[in-house]
DNA sequence: TGTAATTAATTGTATTATAATATTAATATT
DNA sequence: AATATTAATATTATAATACAATTAATTACA
């Protein structure tokens, strides 16, 4: 393992170093030579062998970082934690269309958020509020009228559950989260010719929020969870009704 | 303009100041106030909105065009390519080797498992009624000496949960399951050179699962719920109990 | 008007310094 | 001897500054 990259060209060009960068580290994983599980040489080596700056060696070790092939720790260092792409759990996009799909998709954020919002609840801090409340008001303070409005609306909805969320210091369930309403995001955006949003449905939502809220700041967990299924399933049942039969009212 | 951050609490929460910087931008970008193709503002506007260095903003936003979110280009500044993410919820494979976040991990499968439960239990027919006792026996009738018997107890144990999954009806409830699954099983094939079972585990495991079973036969939603709530606790605590005493880094 | 030179803005790279964290070694304590 | 504490060391994380490279806008000039 001496000399990794004695005869590495000195970073072909064409793109910028940590592009190259990205490449040669990334090389030396999935050909084996580093194989998963060791720890990589240190940053001021690595920066040394490839003759570019740290900065160069940091950037590309956290593109690596994004894709999974790599993992860094504090004080401890860098280390190979996979020599393959990761696959993840996806939903097939042409499925957001699909009425039934979709109901189902609403009832796997349903056991998702359920928990999380009795898992705020034990260890919400007081940013964590901050950013709820200032959500909760966000919501309650949009008038749905026009399409703009109603746009802001869905915005705010998201931030009060993604603050949430994060409230639960998991990432998962966060990660989880952003990817299931990036999915249901687009559903409702496609469906927005027709009229989404009633006002009294605004109303009760921003109520249902509100209650939510509450419990949570009270660290009543077992409120939180009652409250927010009740928000989930008035909420689902109050999507698929509009997109199903597209009845506008005011 | 319009001080997209003047009211974002200055990066809360747990995590270093990059990973909070990436979700962050990420944010802004998913909720589309920052819409595909636009330019963000310069890498030193952001580190001075977000009070952090200009490395940690790089860092983000090198994160984020490995995502395929974004895209930069020297001179010209960086914009945003697209507001979905290219990959779906993924969790890396360095994170199972992290006791921290196993935990995590786990309490999301908390929040799943205990949902499919109580969905199970009012959607299973006589083939998952089967699927589900079939397994419960498998898993009570394994007995856990050797590594190969552990294994098979692994697999039993899975199997169970996996038929309640399917029990739900809804394929994202499985499919997240499935994923989950894949990567827990990682974790405890990685340990179990140390003594992942004890008889005493095993048996209490064995008799938890007959009871979840036993409401979900009788269609007793909120009983199927509370059981595989403290099933997976207990599950939740042994695991991570012998993994804390046998296998501790890397 | 058209073109070249200048200027400003922005990302890319380099450098240095410090903080935070984890590991290891040394030391003290019982 | 075993154990706890402290110190030393290594590494990543963050900050701050400077400069280079590139692009876009502006100006000067013919």
């Amino acid at each position: 393992m001496s000399d990794l990259f004695e005869n590495a060209v000195p970073l072909a060009r064409g793109q910028t170093l940590s592009d190259q960068a990205t490449e040669a580290l990334r090389r030396h994983v999935v050909n084996g030579d580093w194989p998963v599980g060791i720890m990589l040489p240190s940053e001021a080596v690595l920066s040394q062998k490839l003759d570019v700056s740290r900065s160069v060696i940091r950037e590309a070790v956290s593109r690596l970082k994004a894709e999974g092939l790599l993992a860094s720790h504090q004080g401890r260092g860098a280390f190979v934690s996979s020599d393959r792409p990761r696959m993840g759990f996806a939903i097939d996009e042409r499925d957001v269309d699909n009425r039934r799909k979709l109901a189902q998709i609403l009832e796997l954020r349903l056991g998702v958020e359920i928990e999380a919002a009795a898992i705020a609840a034990l260890r919400r801090g007081h940013a964590d509020l901050e950013q709820i409340h200032s959500a909760v008001s966000a919501f309650a303070a949009v008038q749905k009228f026009g399409p703009e409005q109603v746009r802001a609306g869905v915005d705010a909805d998201l931030q009060f559950h993604r603050a949430i969320c994060v409230a639960t210091r998991n990432d998962y369930y966060l990660g989880l989260f952003n990817y299931l309403s990036a999915s249901l995001r687009e559903t409702i955006e496609a469906g927005r010719n027709r009229s989404v949003e009633r006002g009294g449905d605004s109303r009760e939502a921003a109520e249902e929020h509100r209650a939510v809220a509450e419990a949570i700041e009270a660290q009543d967990s077992l409120a939180a969870r009652k409250l927010m299924r009740r928000h989930l399933e008035l909420s689902s049942a109050r999507l698929l009704g509009h997109l199903w039969n597209g009845e506008g009212r005011e």
